[in-house]
DNA sequence: CTTGTCATGTAAGAGGTTACATGATTCG
DNA sequence: CGAATCATGTAACCTCTTACATGACAAG
């Protein structure tokens, strides 16, 4: 997997600008990317290379020329053959338990105050996430099939699942700490 | 957070060669990266630099001459004010959340196999983790305090939950799929 | 006699990030 | 009048990965 194979996708959905992609790509929950210029320039040109794109100049009135990519019978093949292709897997890299691994030599104060920090964040992300899918923004499977769309909700499902579980472990490690009280406690 | 930071607090542990970091880095659940000697070796180049830790050369009769690394007083304190930097967000990044956004166009075996596969690999890294932890592999916290090892434990439930939510979530789409009807399915 | 362990190190490259550069237009 | 949007592109850099290189010894 990686970022070429993402924006082929999304170019099967429509035809759209590098612009237009940074901007779907850097907002997105699901493709994870910063959405940076460097990339997704680079990676059109690349596939424009390997004809799995075309690309059409459009001029604009008192705007700037824009370059709209379209996605070819050789793309879609690609693309298909990606989908098929062996699943990675999740790439689960928590640096906050590293962190919590030297966390004891912290006081008690101290401790509280940086899984306060942690469980706050966490809550930040899962609301910010939650709110953009009732305003219905990524649901670009919206006039797909009854399939498509149950995939989606199952996409965003999983998404959302991750960071009320991880509220949910910090919240639990909050209140265990909070009961219990260890002989050693600094 | 960076791999300098978790070397650090693995020397604060105990003092240790390079190759003795490799093995705990790239056999570890918790410290994620591939422990890949350029990483490694420069990283302690680095923190010898910022005299963070103190390199003892050891000659040993039949075996490599080895190069111990022990933190010092300065790389403790360092170690600490890290301990309190404002935590990182987890890393989310499951690709294949992002090849399940095409997979409407597989037929409805193509998709189960697809998504057998994944259950599949999910299920064995989560039995390899859970294996590794009955085994007490990973508890470098054995000899610590009881508020160390609390910490320790809700560190590795943590990564245990992250799989098993993940299998429990694949093994409910599979579920769903299989009772409902998609008047589309191809 | 080949494979694995101990032990250090280097080279090359993939993938990703922030920041810079340009320039017109539109909105507050 | 300054900031945001539209739109493309480049430069510099960081992190991390695989693979290569060396060499002795132990075990199957």
């Amino acid at each position: 997997m990686d970022i070429q194979h993402a924006i082929l996708g999304i170019l099967s959905w429509q035809p759209l600008s590098g612009y237009d992609l940074k901007k779907i790509i850097s907002e997105s929950d699901l493709f994870y990317w910063s959405g940076n210029n460097n990339q997704i320039y680079y990676s059109l040109v690349e596939l424009h290379k390997a004809e799995l794109i075309t690309q059409e100049i459009q001029h604009q009135e008192s705007l700037p020329t824009k370059k709209k990519y379209t996605i070819t019978e050789k793309g879609r093949a690609e693309l298909r053959k990606w989908t098929l292709a062996n699943p990675d897997l999740p790439e689960l890299r928590n640096n906050f338990l590293i962190q919590l691994a030297w966390a004891d030599q912290l006081s008690q104060p101290e401790m509280d105050d940086l899984l306060g920090r942690y469980e706050d964040e966490i809550e930040i992300q899962l609301r910010m996430r939650q709110a953009r899918q009732q305003a219905g923004y990524q649901n670009n499977a919206s006039d797909g099939t009854a399939r498509a769309k149950f995939f989606w909700k199952k996409i965003f499902e999983n998404i959302l699942a991750a960071y009320q579980h991880e509220l949910d472990w910090i919240r639990e490690v909050r209140r265990e700490l909070r009961d219990v009280n260890f002989p050693d406690e600094i």
